[in-house]
DNA sequence: ATAGGATATGAGCGATAGCTCGTCTTCCAC
DNA sequence: GTGGAAGACGAGCTATCGCTCATATCCTAT
């Protein structure tokens, strides 16, 4: 595997000034990830779209792994509050419902900007973004984890940890692979939501036999 | 988006010996994307581990690009035939044991090389593949639809199409999560393939309620 | 045996990448 | 209001990239 570059940032700006300069380098490496792809997406670019010269930017982020770090983290940060958000909203209703929920909540996150998700979906291991994103992971099956728990006695699962990951892998898999690489099968969100839900509810809870 | 490089290969080779060059040329790139990474994968580099030299490399391909579509395409026919001799074995297989087999071969698939798996999905996009890889997606799931066909009456889904798709999809992506993100939870390939049966065959014939 | 197509070679071109550093400007604590 | 820290600037360095082309060697059909 290629060597770790160094992705943290250099320094963190302190005035109003700099912080805006932070922010145009962020959603213009962003932009441009979109636009041209990782390949043509080089800092002199990457400084020229911010409106900012390469000296700058070399003041913040010492590489351009770093930037692109920087809107993957930016990027989950914001699926992650939804994602928590949501799995509060749920922590008291039925299973039914719940999954339900999550499910409409994931497609919803995947639809924040779809070209960007999948542009930093294949540079994450690149960027060396697996182990935070890994983490992310580990935190919401954690939290399903956590629900599931309170519904203990409605499933009939062997392991948690394992039914956890299960359903989170495959919500998370389904529909980011129906938002993404969209065919005729499925385009209606409501058939997708119905679907999964029913894969996941009744690997949760298979009626007895 | 990338602009589309030529990814076609340019001539092929007629004699054995320009054969044996082609080869080394496709090893060789199979090898440095996984050793290095697909940044790092340079045409002078791959030449010089092939022990060709740069210039031979250009006769056969006009790009890096169409190197790494050609690893691509090789990586894919040896899944495609397995998958494929699987699928004519299970033909009058029961739904419990034939799903059993298939998600066994989606995880030796992705065992042959995961590596080099990961690095490849990770680039099909960029490298314009994504059409073949889509066309194979389609193939699998045309033929699991066959499959599912064969057995109309043991099921209770609405649409085949639909449900070849979610079975297809989710034996994939899991296989793929389990394998080359392994986690303390699921190293056992026996459990990952009883959950993911259960999974699939629970949603292809609920219980009646 | 040999002509001529197929194959192989690698120095080196132009382009562009990532990145540094010396200089200039702006901001703020005092 | 001023000195020094924070911020911004961009010409230009080195390295490497993808790739061409003139030349040399090998293979095969005759």
């Amino acid at each position: 595997m290629a060597r770790k570059p160094l992705t943290n940032p250099r320094k963190q700006a302190s005035q109003a000034r700099s912080r805006a300069t932070v922010d145009a380098l962020v959603e213009a490496t962003a932009r441009i990830l979109v636009r041209d792809g990782y390949d043509k997406a080089s800092t002199n670019r990457i400084a020229d779209l911010a409106g900012v010269s390469i000296g700058s930017l070399y003041q913040y982020y010492p590489s351009k792994e770093a930037l692109v770090a920087a809107v993957i983290d930016r990027h989950n940060r914001q699926i992650m509050r939804r994602v928590r958000t949501v799995l509060t909203e749920i922590a008291s209703q039925p299973i039914e419902r719940a999954v339900r929920r999550l499910v409409a909540v994931a497609i919803e996150a995947h639809r924040i900007d779809p070209r960007l998700h999948r542009v930093l979906a294949e540079q994450i291991p690149r960027v060396g973004r697996l182990e935070n994103v890994e983490a992310l992971n580990r935190e919401g099956h954690a939290l399903f984890r956590g629900y599931l728990e309170s519904r203990r006695d409605e499933l009939r699962v062997r392991d948690l940890d394992l039914a956890a990951f299960m359903c989170a892998t495959s919500i998370e898999t389904l529909t980011h692979t129906a938002v993404l690489y969209p065919t005729e099968i499925l385009q209606d969100a409501e058939m997708l939501i119905d679907e999964t839900a029913r894969l996941i509810t009744g690997y949760l809870q298979p009626p007895p036999a």
